[in-house]
RNA sequence: GCGCGGAUGGUCUAGUGGUAGGACCUGAGCCUUCCAAGCUCAUGGCCCGGGUUCAAAUCCCGGUCCGCGCACCA
């Protein structure tokens, strides 16, 4: 966590600009943030477990996601397996694309794609499709070496390596399975099912949130890279030929754009633009993907992501899918590195396509034309009864034909006999036995693969930037304080209640308040140990927005108020006991603000 | 997976071939009429497995995990 070269990269925005990353791991481990998962037996790499304050925040993210993209958009969510049987990513392209043959230098331990070894260095042009002996008696014949140190690979295992955890579905390993490399193909695979709950009517929009797994082979960064993770995917199916987005809800919406003309710029630098503005000049290629990335960023601001660390990056060439027609991420960034939060693809019929071709299900929506439309059709029925007995085994080959020239050239019909090119030898077909007619024929509408419109969001590195970016160091009263900015919607815990002092009666009220709170579905923590300013940083230092103080007052007043203390300035306000609940509550959704009190 | 560095109570850390000390936290009590105060007491630890040794938390080897760099990230 150097801060040279990498602080430099970027113009650090605030007071946090020094690295708070190790401060806030330990703080997540402390008061139940996040942490090493399976630490008992030593740990193990990749997997975290969300502790009682990071589970609440996850799922406080998780429902402001659902709410702003599933409900507030009218789409439909999901709930799909994480196991998904071998053929599903036979045709997502997952079993062959996340295979890498590896194969590693036995002197200077570089490991290599043995795959493009092969290419670079020999004939051979698609060198993932070989068996992997095939690819070690190629590296020995060809005498192939490291590109790092020069030594000689012959001989040299090549492993292949999946980032797909794979497991048996049943008894035996007939039934191979994995657990799904992304949650979007959950939404693929029932794509039949779920058009058909959407009417067939598009465009429509599926969420799911939910896990994924990548046997990585190096986790980093605490939560950053994990090998079992929580996405937020909203697959959103178009019709690329009518459907169009409301861009004007969201032209005004400003942005930080850095596409991929600026990185690859000498000194390109980000944009400072409007989603409007950006489509207009052509910046963001796609309107759907424009409209989500206006969609997003006042959610994420929402949620607490500072704006200031905030941009959309665009993929350059060669890192974008290969059907994807433009990319576009959402980054933050974390002590000068920015991180992936989330990618906006245009996928258009890829993955439908693929399913469609694999299973035997299809993958596309009936569009019905506004009128009718009358089309001229020649078709043929063949008299089999002459045909058979007089072309034998050829027959079928010559109705296939017939259909075919029918198609393709209806003039071919207009004489006595039709003549038909079969390999090379020639036949007459007497008219009146191909049963030629031309037929008119209503067609009221077209089966057509929706184009796929995917934003998908990364939970954990998203909670990860909402707590780092809540992170702040201050001085009350001259002492230092450490809390988390965190915005009062996702706050794990909404409200402290503290009786001023040990008193028995004091307690009883707080009690009471707790009761209240609590039946008003805010999320409350009672705490009467130690004096009242430790019970204060406590609350801060896990982000807490509120804390209500039981005092003197509040059993001799008739009024029975309280106090009130805001978690940013520590400001206090009276507030009468019957109305707390409602109040508080009402801040919790925005509907009123702490300082209007 | 390779290289470098690291691992001591919940957290942060000191330390030596002779079985560990501090700070904070936490709990109990006292005190306390609003911001980590004070006093008393208490709980709790050398990552795992081998080896060397009379003796290993310390030295050696292997592993696990963490951080960084390389590679990887459809």
């Amino acid at each position: 966590m150097s801060e040279d070269g990498q602080s430099a990269a970027t113009e650090s925005t605030d007071e946090t600009s020094e690295p708070t990353s190790g401060k806030l791991v330990e703080l997540a481990k402390r008061r139940g943030y996040f942490f090493q998962s399976s630490g008992a037996y030593g740990g193990v790499g990749g997997f975290y477990t969300f502790g009682p304050q990071g589970a609440a925040l996850k799922g406080n993210v998780e429902d402001a996601w659902r709410d702003r993209f599933a409900v507030a958009e009218g789409n439909m969510e999901i709930d799909a397996p994480t196991i998904m049987p071998e053929p599903v990513f036979e045709a997502s392209g997952h079993l062959d694309g996340f295979d890498d043959m590896l194969i590693e230098c036995p002197d200077c331990g570089t490991s290599s794609r043995a795959d493009h070894l092969v290419e670079d260095n020999t004939d051979y042009e698609d060198a993932e499709s070989l068996p992997i002996p095939e690819v070690e008696e190629v590296i020995a014949e060809y005498e192939l070496v490291c590109p790092e140190c020069g030594a000689g690979l012959a001989d040299v295992a090549v492993e292949n390596f999946n980032l797909m955890f794979d497991t048996n579905i049943g008894p035996g390993d007939a039934d191979p399975g994995y657990l799904r490399p992304e949650t979007a193909q959950g939404i693929f695979v029932e794509f039949p099912r779920l058009k058909e709950y959407a009417r067939n009517q598009l465009p429509f929009g599926v969420t799911q949130i939910g896990r994924a797994y990548r046997n990585e082979i190096s986790p980093r960064r605490s939560i950053i890279r994990t090998r079992e993770f929580t996405q937020a995917e909203l697959e959103y199916f178009v019709d690329p030929e009518e459907d169009e987005p409301d861009l004007e809800s969201v032209a005004d919406v400003a942005v930080t754009l850095y596409p991929a003309s600026e990185q690859n710029a000498e000194d390109g630098s980000e944009i400072e633009t409007t989603i409007g503005e950006a489509v207009a000049e052509g910046i963001i290629g796609d309107e759907w993907v424009a409209y989500f990335l206006g969609v997003a960023k006042p959610w994420y601001e929402s949620v607490g992501v500072d704006m200031d660390r905030f941009r959309f990056r665009q993929h350059l060439a060669g890192e974008r899918a290969h059907y994807a027609a433009d990319c576009w991420d959402a980054e933050s960034e974390i002590d000068g590195n920015w991180i992936e939060m989330a990618g906006f693809a245009y996928r258009g019929d890829y993955d439908l396509s693929k399913h469609g071709d694999h299973s035997g299900d299809r993958f596309t929506v009936f569009k019905q034309y506004d009128e009718p439309q009358t089309v001229e059709r020649a078709t043929v029925d063949p008299d089999m009864s002459y045909l058979g007995p007089e072309f034998g085994g050829a027959a079928q080959a010559i109705v296939d034909e017939l259909e075919a020239l029918a198609a393709r050239d209806r003039d071919a019909f207009d004489g006595e006999t039709v003549t038909i090119d079969l390999e090379g030898e020639t036949h007459e077909i007497p008219l009146e036995k191909t049963g030629f007619a031309v037929e008119e024929e209503t067609i009221a509408g077209e089966h057509v693969t929706p184009h796929v419109v995917e934003p998908s969001f990364g939970v954990d590195r998203l909670v990860y930037t909402v707590l780092h970016h809540a992170y702040r160091e201050d001085e009350v009263d001259g002492e230092e304080r450490t809390y988390l900015d965190l915005e009062p919607e996702v706050a794990p815990t909404f409200v402290g209640v503290f009786p001023l002092q040990n008193d028995a009666e004091l307690e009883a009220t707080a009690d009471e308040i707790v009761a209240d709170l609590r039946e008003a579905g805010l999320s409350v923590t009672e705490d009467d140990s130690g004096n009242i300013g430790r019970r204060y940083r406590r609350q801060d230092e896990v982000g807490t927005p509120f804390c209500v103080t039981v005092d003197y007052e509040t059993i001799e007043n008739p009024e029975t108020t309280v106090t009130v203390r805001e978690r940013d300035t520590t400001s206090q306000k009276r507030l009468p006991i019957d109305e707390l609940a409602e109040t508080l509550a009402a801040i919790r959704t925005g509907d009123l603000a702490f300082e209007d009190l």
